[in-house]
DNA sequence: TGTACATCAGTGAACGCGCGTTCACTGATGTAC
DNA sequence: TGTACATCAGTGAACGCGCGTTCACTGATGTAC
């Protein structure tokens, strides 16, 4: 039992590293340039070996995707965490400004999962719950400045009840068409299509201070949502 | 003299023959996929053939990646172009409306423009100006709502001067350092971070009705513009 | 108008490369009596 | 505690594939006198 335990400790820690392994070589070459065999090479093992870790490369594929996912959802949280409960802009604005330094650190983590999708590979349902920490942490902060800020501005118009998923408002503490939740929808993929357009370099000869520019687009988005 | 003008004509030609081919292999495929050997196949010549044509894999991409710009900026200007000049929203509507249909309508070639940098591949300066045309088009609506806007609802707070590049502001018509001219760009990105998230399916299982939403987020961009 | 030469398009074979995956195998590590 | 067996990790060779690019070549098309 003790060491069938040991054995399978040292399998875990294999395939770790295997997975790290795959993660430099995809910092370094890119998703496309990512190979079984290289990954074998730089562990100085048989190509084949890696079979008995991984049944094959799309599987790889799918742990470094989630990695991504949670690495980057790891570090907005903690980011997120730190700032007074109370702060809501404030913790919308580390939540944002994490993301955008994470993808700035993993290019090409981040192109793997925000990116174009790796030709011949369909998304897991293993990939799903990672992939949406990010939205969460987002929804949680629109949800905690309540419910009543949707009237604070004014008359809300009511949103369009067919618009967004059933059940995504009440995520956000909001009933079901509340104009509110579309546009943190908004906020969210507004957010990742900046942070894309910097890094893949459509900004270039346009937005010369991308971090100052983040911010006041958070700040815009926070009066959006109503944040104090 | 006319006889050295028809070979420089069926050069053109095929030229074009081969552009078209690996244009079709692009979206069966997508950038991952697409070799000059599987083009020259689909062509029924030898690989080698088509090094007359295109020096290198990169020189086509190059073409494919001009070309792809210029249809997308073609398709918003023809949409944009059918509106009423004086109906501002709805020229912002129209050019949305039709970015988003050509991504649908072409995904392998808006994720080749617009998805992960192709690796190894550095995009040389003549896809500069197609590229910005999407853009250009964004800020000529600014420009035509005429400076003054700017202030219509109220004290607009100036914005950072440092932020964008300058002159790009002019090109709105808009005094440098301008609040607005950084909505506008942050609107150009918003759009794309939009179409992007649906396009790679992360907006899956979030947002039902993608036509209506980009419609919603369409008015409020042109609030924010202070489009009438 | 006709001939000698130059230019060009296209061929087919070859180079050298790396890839994912399979398979029969050798030892080592664990398990059951 | 010791032995017989089963399980597992890892090897190395091989299969079959497609790729970008080069090169010497054959004809056809154009040019100059």
């Amino acid at each position: 039992m003790t060491a069938s335990g040991a054995r399978a400790r040292v399998r875990a820690e294999l395939t770790r590293e295997i997975a790290d392994a795959a993660r430099r070589h995809l910092a370094a070459e890119g998703a496309a340039g990512l190979s079984l065999r290289a990954v074998a090479r730089e562990l100085g093992m048989a190509s084949s070996a890696v079979y008995r870790y991984f049944p094959s490369r799309d599987d790889l594929l799918t742990r470094l995707i989630i990695e991504a996912y949670d690495a980057l959802g790891e570090a907005a949280e903690r980011a997120e965490a730190a700032v007074e409960r109370a702060d809501l802009r404030g913790r919308l604005r580390a939540t944002c400004r994490a993301a955008r330094e994470w993808a700035l650190r993993h290019p090409h983590e981040y192109a793997l999962v925000y990116g174009s999708p790796v030709p011949g590979y369909a998304a897991p349902e293993a990939t799903i719950g990672p992939a949406g920490r990010i939205g969460l942490l987002l929804c949680r902060i629109v949800a905690d400045a309540g419910p009543g800020n949707d009237e604070g501005s004014g008359a809300e118009p009511a949103g369009d009840p067919g618009l967004l998923a059933p059940g995504l408002a009440a995520l956000m503490g909001l009933p079901e068409g509340t104009a509110l939740a579309e546009r943190a929808i908004l906020v969210w993929t507004s957010l990742f299509g900046l942070i894309g357009f910097e890094l893949f370099g459509h900004t270039n000869n346009v937005v010369v201070a991308h971090e100052e520019f983040l911010d006041r687009a958070v700040d815009r988005w926070a009066d959006e949502l109503g944040l104090p």
